[in-house]
RNA sequence: GGAGAGAUGUCCGAGAGGUCGAAGGAGACGGAUUCGAAAUCCGUUGUACUACUUUGUGGUACCGGGGGUUCGAAUCCCCCUCUCUCCGCCA
């Protein structure tokens, strides 16, 4: 959520972010509906001074026709109040309600555009080789080297779901291992987090767990969900507390389980284990002070380069346009990597995420910082992938498939796997 | 899963319908004392929203959350959540 004390003051460019990002939401009633909420809350307030006062006067002895009196005015106070807050309380959902629909602020250089096609790229790195043969596809290779099973996976569970086998095994646990070393290094606090958060956290970082279009799954008979990233349950963990400033920055990296609903994500650019309903994931989060907020957003991005650097496999970085930041996003870079068995020829595909979210989840959460001088302030929450396993592990295999159809470890991964290369079972 | 106890400010803890934004203690901060420190003594010490002649004064709300009773609720009633203890079950 914004600073809605600023929204008639910042109005105009509020109403362009929005226009900018693609939405459409009526500022003109939200406006209304401060104000009218503004002046039945004044109303009730003094009707409440008014009970209070006569309360008071209540106190000591006195008699009883006075008495009688009084507790006559109180009561007919007591209808006025209730009248006029059941009329703040119907004003102020209304005006939450549309007030929680308008998106962070957008960063000033964030491209401005309505889809993914309008991202600017911002570098390259590696070489993305053609081979000189034609390239496999992760599932090709998965399927041939006995690694991932879909076909048991949707007997079991539904499509989009996924067994690893034998060395995928490996390889997943061996991509977190090389991904947790890389982070304890740059001094992030280690988690692993529950899978499963309360509503009103998944809410305060800004997804929507209920609803057609929601990519989060709801646990009947339960006011819980499943995460759809450790983005929810590393948020929830400073929920409504204030910290010190001179615990800042907190940097935290949480493992989990992540699970999506993706409904019709179908098609050739979500097949295997691109878009899948679950997958691992390591995510890095940071509770800073607003003025850190971009410098860091900067190093979770090089944090992110030096993952995919370290495994050699050639990506390139964007920066997310307007229409394609989520709500709570202020800005956004995403890393995409090099996938040789994409589409006709190859084709970079998304495998990080770094989101600056300023104070927007933060002011939901009631995540506060104090002050040296004592006042207390929102602080800045920002997020990024450090690894999400499934798209990496697409990543790995395709890049690293040799003419024989074997597959070789990276080297970085070696140490982690205790093998060099995957290669066609003799059975 | 069953039975019981509990949830009050930064922490401990009192509080049983009006004198309670809340005793007392601890902590923190400021000051006195001291060559300095400890001890001691004095004082200060919540958050959010809001109005105004804006560094101050006033108003409203907040004693786990929600609802109710009442002229008036931390206090009485109902529901929920969480914590603790015991039993059961389990990795």
């Amino acid at each position: 959520m914004i600073d809605l004390r600023q929204l008639s003051a910042r109005k105009d460019e509020i109403a362009q972010n929005i226009k900018n990002r693609g939405l459409s939401i009526d500022l003109e009633e939200l406006l209304a509906l401060q104000e009218k909420r503004s002046a039945l809350l004044g109303e009730v307030e003094s009707l409440r001074m008014e009970r209070n006062e006569n309360a008071k006067k209540m106190k000591g002895k006195m008699e009883a026709e006075q008495r009688t009196a009084l507790i006559e005015e109180g009561k007919s106070l007591k209808e006025k109040i209730a009248v006029q807050e059941e009329q703040l309380k119907g004003t102020e959902e209304a005006y939450f309600e549309l007030a929680k629909l308008i998106p962070n602020y957008a960063h000033p250089s964030a491209p401005v555009g309505k889809e993914d096609k309008d991202n600017t790229e911002i570098k390259r790195w590696g070489k993305a080789e053609k081979f000189a043969f034609k390239a496999k596809d992760h599932v090709v290779l998965g399927e041939e080297l006995d690694l991932i099973d879909f076909e048991t996976a949707t007997r079991v569970s539904g499509p989009k779901f996924y067994y690893l086998k034998n060395e995928a095994v490996l390889l997943e646990l061996a991509l977190e291992r090389y991904t947790l070393d890389i982070l304890r290094s740059h001094g992030f606090t280690l988690t692993i987090t529950p899978d499963i958060a309360r509503q009103d956290v998944v809410e305060g970082i800004g997804f929507n767990p209920r609803g057609e279009e929601s990519n989060i799954y709801t646990i009947e008979g339960t006011d819980t969900c499943l995460v759809g990233t450790a983005e929810i349950t590393l948020g929830g963990y400073h929920a409504g507390k204030i910290l010190n400033e001179s615990d800042l920055p907190i940097l935290m990296s949480g493992l989990s389980h992540c699970f999506r609903r993706e409904a019709g994500g179908a098609g050739q650019y979500s097949k295997g284990l691109y878009r899948v309903h679950q997958f691992s994931k390591l995510e890095m989060f940071v509770y800073c002070k607003p003025e850190e907020s971009e410098k860091l957003h900067e190093t979770l991005l090089r944090i992110e380069e030096e993952i995919f650097r370290g495994l050699g496999i050639p990506y390139r970085i964007v920066d997310t346009c307007t229409g394609d930041l989520g709500a709570p996003a202020f800005r956004k870079f995403d890393i995409e990597a090099w996938m040789p068995g994409r589409g006709e020829d190859g084709e970079y595909g998304e495998v990080t995420s770094t989101s600056n979210c300023t104070d927007y989840q933060a002011r939901r959460l009631g995540v506060r910082y104090r002050k040296e001088d004592g006042s207390t302030e929102f602080v800045h929450l920002l997020n990024g992938t450090a690894i999400a396993i499934s798209r990496a592990m697409v990543a790995v295999m395709e890049n690293y498939q040799m003419a024989d159809g074997s597959i070789v470890i990276p080297e970085a991964l070696v140490p982690y796997m205790g093998i060099t290369r995957i290669e066609k079972k003799t059975r």
